[in-house]
Formats: C-alpha cells, structure tokens, sequence
DNA sequence: TTGCAACTGTTATTAAATTAACAACTAAAA
DNA sequence: TTTTAGTTGTTAATTTAATAACAGTTGCAA
C-alpha cells in the first residue's frame, strides 16, 4: 500500500488533530522554536502525548529521541498530507456579518485554500469586495463556480435560504459544502458535507457549567450534613 | 439512581445530539406537525434511525407505536434534561465581525441561555448596544460579571488577546469558555472549555473533497486501461 | 380475523477512538 | 563509566460510540 492509500485510511478524528496540530505548530514556529516534544504539543492541545505519538505514527513520522519533532518538517508532512497539491477554491454564500468574519479570518491564513468568490442577493453588495474578494450575484453562482474553479461551498445566509442555496450549489457542482446556518441541508452522494451550529457548542458547555454547579452544591450540602453529625458528638 | 445522576453520565455525543434534536423539532414544530418518526428526525441529523433511538433510550422517552415521538413533549424533556433551571447568563469578549454575529444570532433563541454582555477595548464601541446587549470596558470585566451572574464567556478577540482575555475570564469566576479564536487556552480544573477553528473544518472539508478526487481520478485511469486492454483482442 | 408492514425499544455485536504499558534508546548526571 | 531520567514508537487493552439484530406491538389491508 502506498503512502496515499494510507493517507485515506487515517482515522477521521486524526484529520482534525493533525489540521490542529499544523496551527500549534506554525505558531511555534513564529516563537522561533525549532523541535517539539510530544507533550507539548499535547498540552496545546487539550489532549494526551500518547495521543500525539500515536498520530504521528499514522502518518509516518519519526522525530529524534530526547529531542522530540522538527517543527518545519512536521509542518511539511502534514501539508503532503490534508493540503491538495493544486489548491482547493471555496466560495462563501452570503456576505453578511458571519460571511464576511469568515472571509477576513481566512485570508491568507493557508496557502493552498483560498477564497475565491462571495455571492449575495443583496443589490448594495454585489459588484463590492471584502477583503479583496469579489462579490457576486447569486445568479451568476453556476457560471462563477464553474469559471473559477470552486470545489467548496460555505453557505452563511439566513436559515430561510439554507435549503435553495444549497440545492443551488450541488446543482452548481461543488464537492463539499459547509454548512453554517442552522437549518440542516441534504446533499446528494459524492458531495461531502459538514455542519456548525454555535448553539449546539455553547448548550454543550452550558450542561457541563450546569453539572458542576450540582455537583459543587451537593458536596457543599454533604459537608454542611456531615458538620451536622460532627457537632452530634 | 435519580433521573438527574442518569444524566449525568449521557454520553457527550448524545449530549451534543439532543441539542441538535431538539433544533430540529422547534423547526418541526413550527410546520404544525405533532408527532415525529426516529427515521425522520435521524434523516435530517444524517445519522441512523438506531442512533436516535437509542438516544431517546437513554434518556428514558418512550414514543408511540406507529405514531412515532410527541415532539411538544420530547422538546419539553430535551429542555429538563440539557438546559438549566435558573438559567445562565452568558458573555462576550470582542464585539467585532465574529462577536456581532453571534450576538445577533443567539438573540432570544434559547429561552435559558442569554447574553447579558459584551466586552471591548475599543472605546467607539463601549457605552453602546448590539441587538440590545450592552457592551462594557474591559476593564470593569469582573465587576459586571459577578454582578450580573455570567457563567459562561465567549472570546472572539484577535488572537494575540486570546491568552490575556481567558485569564481574565478565569479571574472573575467564570464556569465555562467557548473560545473562537484559534489561539488555544488553558484552564484551570473546573473550567469546562471548549474551542472550536473554522479552519479545521473547512481543512477537514477540503482533505475529504482531495480524497473524493482522487478516487474519481483514479476510477476514470482504470476504466481507460480497461478500455485500453479490451482493445487489445 | 389473519397476516403483513411499519415502528419502537432493547440487547448484542462491531467498530472507532483513546489510553495504558512498555521496550528501546539517549543525553546528561553521578 | 555507570546510572538515571526523559522521550519515542509500538503493541495491547480499554473505553466509548455506532450499528445490527430482533422481539414486541399496532394498525391496516386482504
Ligand atoms: N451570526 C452567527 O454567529 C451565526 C452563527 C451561527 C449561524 N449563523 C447563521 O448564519 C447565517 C448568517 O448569519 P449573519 O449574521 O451573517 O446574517 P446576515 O443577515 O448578516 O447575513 C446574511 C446575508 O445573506 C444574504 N442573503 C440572503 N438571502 C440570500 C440568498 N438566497 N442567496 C445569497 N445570499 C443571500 C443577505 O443579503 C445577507 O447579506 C444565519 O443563518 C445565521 O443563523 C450565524
Ligand atoms: N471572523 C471569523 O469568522 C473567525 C472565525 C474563527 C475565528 N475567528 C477569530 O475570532 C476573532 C475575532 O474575529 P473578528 O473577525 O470578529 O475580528 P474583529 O477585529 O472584527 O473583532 C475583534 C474585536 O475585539 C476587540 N478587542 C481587541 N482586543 C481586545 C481585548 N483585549 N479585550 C476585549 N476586546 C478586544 C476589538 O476592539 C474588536 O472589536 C479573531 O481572533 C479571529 O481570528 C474569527
């Protein structure tokens, strides 16, 4: 099996970490460190140095003992590996406030992903740039994927909309769509999909306050009634 | 074992489901229907019937035979089971592009959780409202958020704040961070933490979408050997 | 009124992901 | 020179998550 077919089995979970491993490092890098060790990385990341060995076993790559990982060639592999060789072209659905975040946070952040075009409905905005980016009519949208080369769709209009932009954007022939409203959209085989909602995150962390806030009140109570008992002696 | 300790031990995936249920049946709701099936809900989450149901197993709701779940009902039990029954108050540090669009999309969404602050350094945006919600000076971070009982902060700053921003959430007592921005933080033990990089997922997106070519590539090679082989008799 | 199709609810099985365990090696300290 | 502490790389074990299997129930159609 070569190295590409190895790529494809890495496990999804790894995919993420890896894309957050190349973010850690290229902030390490900036901090002109040379080498990493397995637990620092770990630690930036919120997870164990076994965990991080264990990718980089994945992928193949051997760091020097009691020296850990060399940042730049790290970088290198992990680039070989989620990067496409030729540069992937995303276009952003709606130029509102998420829309337009979106486009400054991104800009220039990763070589080989790069914006390539907005689309609105909006007269105000069409025929404007944000952040050098065009944007475009939504009419236009099949003709400009198709010209520029656009693989991937992020959709950032109001939910009303979520399900004809979607329809739009298969129809258009994008291969993967990410999904930032929160209406839940369908999409044919072969196009693959991923889905946000900050709402889903943020009612996460809210249980787990709300958990520690019982767990915190029951032992304060369990201390209170074993005071209680004390004091019976 | 009370309902509440069961609850306590739902699965974080399941947790992350029934918030996403959930959203889905507000939106069911709305189109009048009042019963729904585990494969029509599984369908809109692009998950297994199977899964649903055993979701709704774990937390012990029981539908009806061919009549599938009362959504009013199942909404009613997400809601004792993930939200809070006081409610938590919720705020934001950095109103810029990403901490408007939150602000404005989380607006009286979920009746438990409410943003009750803003947070800025920028002195055009101190002393004003977005969608209602006052925004503060940094520096009178801790006041407000003991006063008004925050629990919850969200950090949407650049990035080389991140760090300074989380201490200083930790500092005034914060139970949980939801940190955007792709500097990640640490914490200290019994601060929930979550982060989430736009840039993984749409890397993660685009990795898929190179493996998804290169399959095609290399099916449209085969089939062209093939054709070429076949001429060869 | 019998049988079939459509669902639910639960247990069993499989798969994926994480964690543990540990051998092998190295640099620096003793 | 020998020991020790620190680190990698890999296999094994465990835990968590997802899927499959299937019994049981209901309503409807034949
Ligand atoms: N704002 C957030 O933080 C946030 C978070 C999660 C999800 N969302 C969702 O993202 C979406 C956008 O949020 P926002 O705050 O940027 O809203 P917004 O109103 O600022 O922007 C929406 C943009 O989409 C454009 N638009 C409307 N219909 C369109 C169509 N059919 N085709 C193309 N463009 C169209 C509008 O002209 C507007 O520019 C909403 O669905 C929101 O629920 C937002
Ligand atoms: N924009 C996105 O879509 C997106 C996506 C993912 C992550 N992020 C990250 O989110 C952050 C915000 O993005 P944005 O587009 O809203 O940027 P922005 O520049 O529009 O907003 C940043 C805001 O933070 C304020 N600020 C600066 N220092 C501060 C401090 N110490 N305390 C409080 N407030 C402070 C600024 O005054 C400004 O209002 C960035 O780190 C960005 O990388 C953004």
């Amino acid at each position: 099996m070569n190295a590409r077919d190895t790529f494809k089995q890495l496990p999804h979970k790894t995919i993420e970490r890896l894309s957050q491993y190349r973010r850690a490092l290229l902030i390490c890098l900036d901090n002109n460190k040379d080498h990493i060790f397995s637990h620092e990385i770990a630690k930036i990341q919120h997870i164990t140095p076994v965990q991080v060995r264990r990718d980089l076993m994945l992928i193949g790559y051997s760091g020097t003992l009691r020296k850990g990982y060399n940042i730049q060639e790290l970088i290198d592999l992990i680039a070989d590996i989620i990067d496409s060789e030729v540069g992937i072209n995303v276009g952003i659905v709606g130029m509102g406030n998420l829309g337009r975040a979106l486009i400054n946070y991104f800009s220039g952040k990763r070589h080989k992903l790069s914006i390539a075009a907005g689309f609105d409905v909006n007269p105000d905005k069409i025929g404007r740039t944000v952040n050098g980016i065009p944007c475009y009519e939504c009419k236009t949208m099949k003709e400009i994927i198709q010209e520029k080369n656009i693989e991937i769709g992020i959709i950032t209009v109001p939910a009303t909309q979520t399900t004809s932009v979607a329809k739009k954007l298969v129809e258009s022939g994008i291969k993967g769509i990410l999904n930032y409203t929160p209406k839940p959209v369908e999409v044919p085989e072969g196009v693959y999909l991923e889905e946000y909602d900050m709402i889903t995150t943020l009612e996460k962390v809210a249980f787990y306050v709300k958990m520690e806030n019982e767990r915190t009140a029951d032992m304060a109570r369990l201390r209170q009634d074993q005071g209680t008992a004390a004091s019976d002696f």
